[in-house]
DNA sequence: CCCTAGCTTGTAAGCGCTTACACTTCCAAG
DNA sequence: CTTGGAAGTGTAAGCGCTTACAAGCTAGGG
């Protein structure tokens, strides 16, 4: 078997209590006695257990991520801010992911198995009520992130700010025939992103038109996909009187949707300006004017939360909210100097 | 403190024993007293401890992978195999990440610590001979993606023919002054696609030029950068006697190349072919021919290697090579039909 | 020379669970 | 009526570590 805290004990004839010392640099040891410690231990390549050692301690240096859909690339900047910020503390990091909305529930629960890990980060999932509840009961620190509910510590983005803004955009551009692409509405940031965009148009003195707007239901990922975002804009454009500027509430919709636009002949941005959200990587590159997340941002700031979390249980909960930026690129008529991207001929 | 094993037995008026032969399945426990423990158990939320758990069967249920560069969304892709691997098996994952090169022994040797994890995923890290023997001498399950060392179990990809197949292709388009961007020859990946460019040329009969060759060294990530490409790409056409077409040995690296290259006046595809590697999700956007890395499969068939390994310690070691697929784009001359890449005008 | 304070080290009791082994029933076969 | 075996359950010994408490030792003060 592996060698353990006895081994090193016997052979540097000390005890195991000695030995466990020595590892936690406890001072109370004398110089001798460690450095002799230490010697057998490097000849013997010891490393202590970990779950012997958080059994004992009453803590676990790990922490969970849970998250939906890895495929996308918002959790990959987070994760890294995550990571970024975890290697100055010392823990490490377990991630939950699910391709669908369906598992999570049980990623979650085996998230919080006792013992596993110190805290947990929910991204971007909706907790219902009944759900909240019961997990307020296990008494873990939770952070949610990319999502919002009163009983729990927050940092999330403020959608309906980042709605509002897009919108207005288009207004100042002069459109007047604002359209709407959204998610499902299970999903609450697609919501909240509509929230923003019947305020900026209430704002400025329009009513909100329901021929203009398509929610993409029944879609794989609540509607957050380039196919569902293209067949949006093809249900758009094919209404009597299209809109003639869009605000779609993702970039991966975004994206299908201008495929859709360009091949019913329209131009983007000459006939169309459209404005997505998130900013993912492709945007830069397709020259997608879009609401930025700081992800990477989001993603310390969980953390840290957490860590607070962790060390003070009963502290009020707080909630992060980031506002997102507005990257006027391309397709809302600006010119574009990246090399990419090309007016169509 | 949290409910154990013991207060289910208390208030079920069972041993601890019976409680865990309940939550372990075993038979042996009659039909009355394991509804009435499940009953107390669910009734008191009850939830296994798993350090304890994992401390006394002497195994783990979690699996770690170590991973350079979390930015990179090669490994994105991988992972998302990896996961959807992992959940049929009932492992969970932690990951270590690491901005640069630097820290990557430190993750290495953390991810190595006993009781933590039951065998690890090292992912593109070449390993140094000493290096190796230190991990091979502690006998833990390792499986190495996107590299190689033949004391390892191994999952990459035949860097070489798939160099040899862009260069293969540029040729049969018709060039003759193909030039290469490299990264960092520290970087095991890019030699071997440089060793495929040669070999190609050599089949030829064309010969090696020198002039024609960028290493990007000194660059951050290896040289894996967009910026490195973009200086590499300017060097290169400000020489005597340019290229006609690149093979440059990354995406990103060629991305940056791409931009250099319309900068300084150069047409692609009409004065020059590029090809990459990777096939990262931009690449599709922008119509950059490339060679697809089968990441996905290549995750799950790391995991299956290392649960394998997990299983059967004293197997030989095996590696698991995948080819890569040539995906000829809008940059090698290919007409586009995908509606974001234009040809310039 | 004794006593006490301050270091250093050891002893042992957990942490929460698994599991080999032992024990008690109960029932069918002899 | 024994007897043997199967079924159900309990006892207790770990798994490898931490840590409160106790004990041994040294040196300085009175």
């Amino acid at each position: 078997m592996a060698i353990t805290i006895y081994d090193i004990a016997n052979r540097a004839n000390v005890s195991i209590a000695t030995v466990s010392r020595v590892f936690n640099n406890h001072e109370r040891v004398s110089e001798g006695t460690r450095n002799r410690v230490l010697a057998v231990a490097k000849e013997l390549g010891y490393q202590p257990h970990a779950s012997a050692q958080s059994l004992a301690r009453q803590k676990t240096n790990l922490v969970s991520a849970v998250v939906p859909m890895l495929t996308n690339y918002f959790f990959l900047e987070v994760l890294r801010g995550l990571q970024d910020r975890l290697a100055e503390t010392g823990y490490d990091l377990i991630v939950y992911s699910t391709r669908t909305m369906e598992g999570i529930d049980d990623q979650i629960d085996r998230s919080l198995q006792r013992g596993r890990s110190a805290g947990v980060l929910i991204f971007s999932t909706p907790i219902t009520l009944s759900k909240a509840r019961e997990l307020k009961k296990t008494n873990r620190p939770i952070v949610l992130v990319d999502s919002f509910n009163s009983l729990f510590d927050s940092v999330s983005i403020d959608n309906e700010q980042g709605g509002r803004m897009a919108t207005r955009l288009l207004l100042e551009k002069g459109c007047s025939r604002i359209g709407l692409i959204a998610a499902d509405p299970d999903s609450e940031p697609s919501r909240r992103r509509q929230l923003g965009y019947e305020q900026a148009l209430l704002d400025a003195g329009l009513s909100y038109r329901e021929d203009l707007v398509v929610h993409c239901v029944g879609e794989p990922d609540h509607g957050f996909n380039e196919d569902a975002g293209d067949r949006a804009m093809t249900e758009l454009l094919s209404r009597p009187d299209p809109p003639d500027a869009v605000f779609v509430v993702s970039d991966v919709q975004a994206l299908g949707a201008i495929r859709a636009a360009r091949r019913m002949g329209k131009r983007v941005p000459e006939d169309l300006l459209i404005v997505g959200f998130d900013d993912i990587q492709i945007s830069r590159y397709v020259g997608l004017t879009t609401l930025r997340q700081p992800r990477y941002e989001m993603g310390r700031s969980a953390i840290d939360r957490l860590l607070t979390r962790i060390a003070h249980p009963n502290e009020p909960v707080s909630h992060t909210v980031f506002t997102p930026e507005l990257l006027r690129r391309y397709t809302c008529g600006t010119t574009m100097q990246n090399g990419y991207v090309r007016p169509q001929s």
